[in-house]
DNA sequence: GATGAATGAGGCTTCATTCAT
DNA sequence: TATGAATGAAGCCTCATTCAT
């Protein structure tokens, strides 16, 4: 019986092999010492298969970063309410609730998001396209939360544009900064500490 | 004699010559597009001269990155009191005078700047470390100016580690993402966004 | 059953589909810049379908090339008296109808006719068998027909060997110039001229 | 001393020694099968060396054929008189002793004849490119070289245009089958032949 | 110090051909 | 017969680095 399995066990198409492959060898040697070579090889297959699949390094290396992004979406659009809440400790609450799902995908994909974020911009059109259209839709987002949970009359010193930019910075910096270089943190501690922070950032402890 | 001389005109060493023709190329072309050959060719020298100067485009790329961190260095050096002052406005207006400098310093030198915050880490080791170095070296000159100005009893829900990261992540996205990819803002209004942002998210504007 | 039969239209064979697409896209992009998948692809079938019917890409050219030369072959079987006549005009005439059957041969089929002239006998193996093979029963062919209609006390100056292939020249070479790069001609006159050009060139225009 | 030698002993630049090997190359090989790595272990020069001269197989071609192409142009320009003369022997003489120059030309430069008429046009852009610019060329010299040497009233019957394809065919197609089919050959004899054929052919053994 | 021609390892990509289904 | 995914040999080209002058 030809049945390949009772359910779910479905066979690793060739091109999940080369991207398991390439997240691997991405990650062990970075991008640009990575060769197809690696790649083809990790996963097993021939070096001209590669090419049934991909165009180039480039390609792959997109396809990744984009599948990767959507994750981070998803975390957004899961979240009702972000910014907002009936009194500071439910609003830090979610505050600090939504930043720990953020940084639980951040860490649960760290290959991924290493890549991202370790690899450059450079000017290579490549790195550039998918880095800033990572920064452009996450700020974009956290823009959204802000005005639909914020009341605008919040905003007399600060202009929503440019703190969502800050807002970016400390959440992905500090998850740059603990994950890749001291590797050892605590995230319950890391959200709470965030969470606090930013919420003074924005004054929302301030009692209208 | 040439009148090439008569007082501080000194002539360009061949080594300067090298390293701003390697600027220009890097800022030009990035730095894994851009070839010995080019910046042999912008600095009007031949391609084995190179090699009298540095041991690989590596290394000229660290002396110019190592360079850029001093100029940071030097501003937070220069600055006396950052986080404190007797009363708010006061600590803010320090706040604010030192992001506006740190901006300036970035701007002035937005082809380096560039280099360092575009050109990815990758897990290529050369990268890695500078990077790194840069940002632990930041971070910890924050830390520095923030254990000197604010008392520790300020610290009981952050501690000072992680706040310093915040920190860094604020500015520095910031002027990444204003300079780098919008290419236009106000860096006055953006220094006090920025100042307001800390100062509050530090809460320093609580009277003790 | 369906009707796609009712009479003589008769299915078009695989081999004959691969035949068809491979002149099409052989005159398209030549012979060596023609890959087997362009070939299939055009045909629509599957890659592996074509070894079922060529050994290789030489192989159908061989096969087409082949079949091109018949149509040649059979303009001289057809034609009775091609140099003789019972005087000059009858004789330029014979000369003028053959003529003509040949460029309409070769303008009808001219695809296949630029691909025979166009691609280069090369050292390749293939293109050199075929395209001396070419060379060699045209000239055959040519000096048959001298043979048969000139008496040979004509040729007291010159040798039948060598003026075949002055003739075959004077052929090939217009038909080659006229279709293939200058792509605008009246053949009507071309086969005039020639045949004027050819009577005179041996003569055939002096009385006994 | 360094003087290198007391007269004419140049030195063979890594470009000559390039384009002799790519002809011995070529010339075994043809061009396509042909390998870059062919022609530099032939000369002895390392794989990147090729590089430094010539951006492709393709241009060191071109190179090798536009130098040939001056040959024989020289031929046509150093010769005064080619279709007239005061009777028709001196005519004959003419074409006999041009025609003459023009085979020892394309004789002793067998190689690169070789090349320029094996090698297909294909639809390769170089080549097409190379073989018409060569067919131009020569049917244009002989056309001019018609227009001066015969009375216009001559052509009442064809036109100098096709006139001159015709006789590029004869001489073209006859060296390229004695020397590269047949291979063997009285130069003398042939040119002879040919001159008798295209005197006759153009009717210029008629009295005015 | 300065030159720049020469080197040659290294990696990308193509595509004819095979073979299990 | 027909399929088309997979193969892998083959060859091009780049460019950091060397070295004789």
């Amino acid at each position: 019986m030809t049945d390949m399995s009772v359910n779910t066990l479905k066979a690793i198409s060739t091109k999940e092999l080369l991207i398991n492959a390439a997240v691997r060898q991405f990650h062990h040697k970075g991008f640009q010492k990575t060769r197809i070579s690696d790649i083809v090889g990790e996963a097993g297959v021939a070096q001209g298969t590669f090419y049934l699949y991909f165009k180039s390094k480039e390609e792959i290396f997109k396809n990744i970063c984009t599948e990767h992004m959507n994750l981070f979406q998803k975390v957004f659009q899961e979240t009702e309410i972000l910014f907002g809440g009936k009194n500071i400790d439910e609003i830090r609450g979610n505050i600090h609730r939504f930043l720990k799902k953020l940084l639980a995908v951040y860490k649960e994909n760290l290959h991924v998001s290493e890549l991202l974020f370790r690899e450059g911009v450079g000017h290579n059109d490549l790195f550039k396209e998918i880095n800033e259209k990572f920064f452009m839709e996450f700020i974009t987002l956290i823009r959204e939360h802000m005005r639909r949970d914020i009341p605008s009359a919040r905003f007399r010193l600060t202009d929503v544009e440019t703190v969502s930019v800050f807002l970016f910075g400390v959440f992905e910096r500090s998850a740059f900064y603990f994950m890749m270089i001291q590797k050892q943190f605590d995230t319950q501690r890391l959200a709470e500490q965030m969470a606090h922070f930013m919420l003074n950032g924005l004054q929302l402890n301030i009692t209208k």
